[in-house]
DNA sequence: TTGTAGGCGTTATCAA
DNA sequence: TTGATAACGCCTACAA
């Protein structure tokens, strides 16, 4: 309960050098052997740890990067925070992780806190449409990067993966495969991965003039109680599609889940790609064909990109980073 | 980029009031109405916001906690998180959210950069059995709460739950239902939940007068791909089990995909119950028994008892707080 | 009720 | 190379 503050004066106390030379001594200035070692000496017998509030006061400059993502139960998320870390570890940054369990009000409170704690930078993935918070932070000179979405009009650097084209291919298999009945199943209405992923799914169809059912386009939650209902919303279908697409990784799982619940054979009764997580993929019977997003790839992206306008530099902003996904079809799917 | 901080100075300017009437403006003192009009308006139109680090530095307290774990893709600490924060929310506190990666010495890092962002208090689910760093900040007044196992011999205040019971009544049940080669797939070796759900199982056999057999336990790795694997060991035993206790929520999400690749029929030859997440149980079919954690009971009182204890009031401390976990029996496990 | 002054711990500037 | 001093923005005695 005793608080004890061990300060740059103890150390000069014990030391006798003044202030300043000791506060060199801690960012890295010239001095003299003897001081130098004097000086580490006393702040390891003391355990001095320079205060870092003071210190961002001083310079407002806290090393320290905001992340603010929608929730925390989603493995994109989590897992793409996890490879960031690393980066930003490295590079002496700490992290503040946020999330606004999916509530815009929440978002908002959560954008200012992190600016009140006076973050270097601000790395998030937006829930709500509305920018005012973000633009805010970015004009006061901390620099914003957006993932997995954008937000027009709010001109920001910006890492996503390119969700047309990926759910274009994984479509375009199944219609290689001799597939027209095609489900889908995507996230949230109106939200931009959902309409990309969306896109994709139309274009394919519409390039090879197969005819558009919208009973076959399901919207779920982007968890796996969804993914479990509209699997089976759609195979209750009296027309049933020979083939689904899933759009993200919960809904996967809760659709394999159904699929099994309704013992239904994939391939022979029908084909499956999921998306994400390719451990998955190898874990199930029959291997399962999957759309993959570069997850680590993009927290790498991300964190190198944001400690690159931390450091000052602003070129080629607003950078827009798409990286590509990969897919692997494997026994889920079946040439029909 | 322009740096454009308002401070106390600018309204100070603006209205022509003195630093500490402003002051005393913002935290609630006491001041002509007239006064108090004036000041509301100058900081409204200037967007003034006192900056938290230089009242971090002048107060020592930052209303803010810190939350560390060991990953980010587990259920049931992101769960616990977000009940948590919600409390801590309505009482004006931010949270700063920190993973370690699974890794001791990441998760020391972490701690003292908690500890060096000056959190008033800090709710952990230690990786590592090494409690310096907590220590260190308790001992300096910062307040410690750990969720999930106890840190022998560091005293501590401790939220967990009542794994050993928890254990021993799923085990009673499947054995009242008439089994007697019963499996647990359990988490990593030399865990605390690991040991203490272990015990139940042992206790429960012991107690029933039926005999262990090794081969019949498993140690995974709390995610999904181990619980797909262990299952699946399981299964291939010549002297295969009746029924199987799996220990967490990930595990249970893998054992269940296995039992479905490999066309178990559950109950009829393979009794089942799982660990967390109610929701999941309604979703699989037949519908699963689960042990359940209460996570968002546990998020809330670790939340209030830090509160206390960042309140100044140290009463029963430590505090070890144990709750009860709830039981469903449902069609995944038969009588035989 | 309001104002003055000093300090929280650090660092940057400038002089020695 | 080292040291004195003045900030960073806020809050709290204490005095008026």
């Amino acid at each position: 309960m005793i608080k004890l503050a061990i300060t740059i004066l103890d150390v000069q106390k014990k030391t006798g050098y003044s202030l300043s030379t000791i506060s060199k001594y801690l960012n890295g200035g010239n001095l003299r052997e003897k001081n130098r070692i004097a000086i580490e000496k006393a702040i390891s017998e003391l355990g001095f740890k320079p205060n870092q509030i003071a210190r961002g006061l001083r310079n407002s400059k806290t090393r320290t990067v905001g992340v603010l993502i929608p929730s925390l139960s989603n493995l994109f998320s989590t897992t793409i925070i996890t490879a960031m870390e690393k980066v930003l570890q490295k590079n002496e940054y700490g992290v503040i992780i946020c999330d606004c369990g999916e509530n815009a009000e929440i978002e908002a409170q959560k954008t200012q806190f992190l600016i009140d704690k006076k973050v270097d930078g601000i790395i998030t993935m937006p829930f709500s449409l509305d920018s005012t918070h973000l633009a805010l932070a970015q004009k006061s000179g901390v620099p914003v990067v957006i993932i997995d979405r954008m937000l027009s009009p709010f001109e920001c650097d910006v890492v996503l993966v390119d969700n047309l084209n990926a759910s274009y291919c994984a479509v375009e298999q199944l219609i290689i495969g001799g597939h027209k009945r095609i489900g889908i199943i995507c996230g949230p209405q109106n939200i931009f991965t959902t309409e990309e992923r969306l896109k994709g799914y139309l274009r394919a169809l519409d390039d090879y003039y197969i005819s558009l059912d919208n009973t076959l386009i399901k919207f779920g939650d982007y968890n796996i109680e969804s993914g479990y209902e509209k699997l089976t919303e759609l195979w209750s279908l009296e027309n049933k599609p020979t083939a689904i697409f899933v759009t993200n990784y919960e809904m996967t799982i809760g659709a394999i889940m159904a699929i099994n619940s309704l013992s239904i054979d994939v391939p022979n009764e029908l084909s499956i790609i999921g998306f994400d997580n390719i451990q998955l993929s190898a874990v199930v019977k029959p291997p399962l064909s999957v759309v993959s997003q570069p997850m680590e790839k993009i927290g790498e992206v991300v964190a190198k990109l944001i400690l690159k306008r931390m450091n000052g530099d602003n070129s080629d902003f607003p950078q827009i980073l798409r990286l590509k996904t990969e897919m692997e079809i494997k026994a889920s799917v079946k040439k029909i």
